[in-house]
RNA sequence: GUGGGCGUAGCUCAACCGGCAGAGCGCUGGAUUGUGGUUCCAGUGGUUGGGGGUUCAAGUCCCCUCGCCCACCCCA
């Protein structure tokens, strides 16, 4: 019988990388409320309904990726495979347009597509996302995008490349969809498989493709461009305009079309050169039309969401080490003759906010010492009979090796001015 | 879902044409009974991912299976 292992796709995060995830999630949640947004937490689980009306039924997401089961009531359920369509459904469902708005939500959390794992893509994965709800101007636009850089920034992000691109409002998107199908369609014997199904079911999709033979059809296209309502095409202007103005240096790519059906106008991605070909760690847009399609009041709405694995993945060297928080101080019983007393100094330690380990096993205090520098300690105390007879504790320093004999009382206030 | 690469000690890896499974790091102990790390010495380390087959003999060759990695695909 072998020992259970962990699913395919989803894995353990170990220390010290936790404490990387938690500085980093930390980081998130500090510079967006900042910026007024406040946290929102969905279930794991949702309607199956609910993904087919959003995501929609055409995309791999829904099509392919989905964990979906059938619960004991016979409802069919599914692990969420992104936030964006919960966060909206939570929204219409409490009547969260009530609290004013526009409302500024944020979420981090596991998410969940059935795909082959490969590098920065795993079944379980994790995205940090936010949602802005009630505001249809493209400064909420650059104001997102503002937000997200900052946040990159705080983490030592520098050479990362923001693409940006507007799928346009729905009109401009159904009529481009039909003049791309028509383009396309006396040509399909030039598209792959993938591309000739997508020709039915999502001709946008076929613009991102790889293939240099489709790219070449393609180059004749006509152009979303050319389709776009004056309103739409004034809102990306404006966004880029903006970011022009403000320094923001960003790259118009016609290709990027995101693959799930809610997005309408802006999309953006943000890459990392480090990564493999899952190189984008976050991406978002504007969903216009979504709070509606859930049965919700005309809102217009934009967001992200930030795909945790990766942005650890290729988060600067330097940075992840700087996340890995100060080492505690070691208390050691020194030869087991003084456990409660080292038990007790460890305590009074925490009170006053320093991280402490007590040693209090029997003998060995080599062995202590060992452990105290492999967990990272710097100052070591040690309690033995020596220090018991006169109330005192020594004090020792890993790092210049010295120590000294010092009063009780005076622990606490040594270690916190050398913090 | 498709194609390719790789699974050997806790970790990183070696082992010729099929011929006694190894090294470094780690871990444990000692040198040093109340002083870590550094140094020296000794020790601990394995159903070679799992199953089947070929062979006198399999880590090595063949088949199946599981896992990891890469690309496609998808997307964060």
């Amino acid at each position: 019988m072998s020992a259970p292992r962990s699913v395919k796709g989803m894995r353990d995060l170990l220390p010290p990388e936790t404490a990387v995830w938690a500085a980093v999630e930390a980081t998130a949640r500090r510079v967006f409320s900042l910026y007024g947004f406040e946290e929102i937490r969905t279930p794991i689980v949702e309607e199956t309904e609910l993904f087919m009306r959003s995501v929609g039924e055409s995309t791999d997401i829904v099509g392919k990726e989905m964990y979906t089961f059938e619960d004991k009531g016979g409802r069919s359920l599914t692990l969420r495979p992104e936030s964006t369509a919960p966060v909206a459904r939570a929204f219409v469902e409490h009547n969260l347009r009530e609290q004013g708005l526009p409302l500024r939500l944020f979420y981090i959390g596991p998410q969940f597509r059935y795909e082959r794992p490969q590098r920065g893509r795993y079944r379980q994965f994790h995205q940090i996302g936010a949602e802005v709800f009630g505001d249809p101007g493209p400064l909420s636009d650059v104001e997102l995008l503002q937000m997200l850089l900052r946040f990159l920034d705080e983490l030592g992000f520098e050479d990362l490349v923001v693409r940006l691109n507007t799928v346009g409002d729905r009109a401009s998107r159904s009529a481009y969809a039909q003049s791309l199908r028509e383009f396309l369609a006396p040509r399909a014997a030039e598209l792959g498989e993938d591309s000739r199904r997508r020709l039915e079911t999502n001709p946008l999709r076929i613009l991102d493709t790889k293939l240099p033979r489709e790219r070449r059809v393609l180059e004749d296209a006509p152009r979303l461009e050319e389709h776009l309502s004056d309103e739409s095409r004034e809102h990306f202007e404006m966004i880029v305009r903006m970011l022009a103005e403000r320094g923001i240096e960003h790259q118009v790519d016609p290709g990027l079309v995101r693959g799930l059906d809610y997005y309408t106008r802006t999309v953006f991605e943000i890459a990392s050169a480090e990564l493999g070909a899952q190189d984008a760690i976050l991406g978002g847009g504007r969903y216009d039309g979504l709070v509606a399609d859930l049965g919700g009041p005309e809102v217009p709405a934009l967001g992200f969401a930030i795909g945790e694995d990766r942005l650890i993945e290729v988060l600067p060297a330097s940075n992840a080490s700087r996340f890995v928080p100060a080492a505690p101080a070691t208390v050691i019983a020194v030869g087991g003759v003084a456990p409660e007393d080292a038990l007790r100094l460890a305590e009074e330690l925490r009170g006053s906010g320093l991280a402490a380990v007590a040693e209090l096993g029997a003998g060995a205090m080599k062995g202590a010492l060992k452990r105290a520098g492999r967990r990272g300690s710097r100052y070591v105390l040690l309690l033995g009979d020596d220090e018991l007879s006169s109330g005192a504790v020594t004090v020792k320093d890993f790092e210049s090796g010295r120590q000294e004999l010092m009063d009780r009382e005076r622990v606490a206030g040594y270690l916190e001015e050398r913090r």
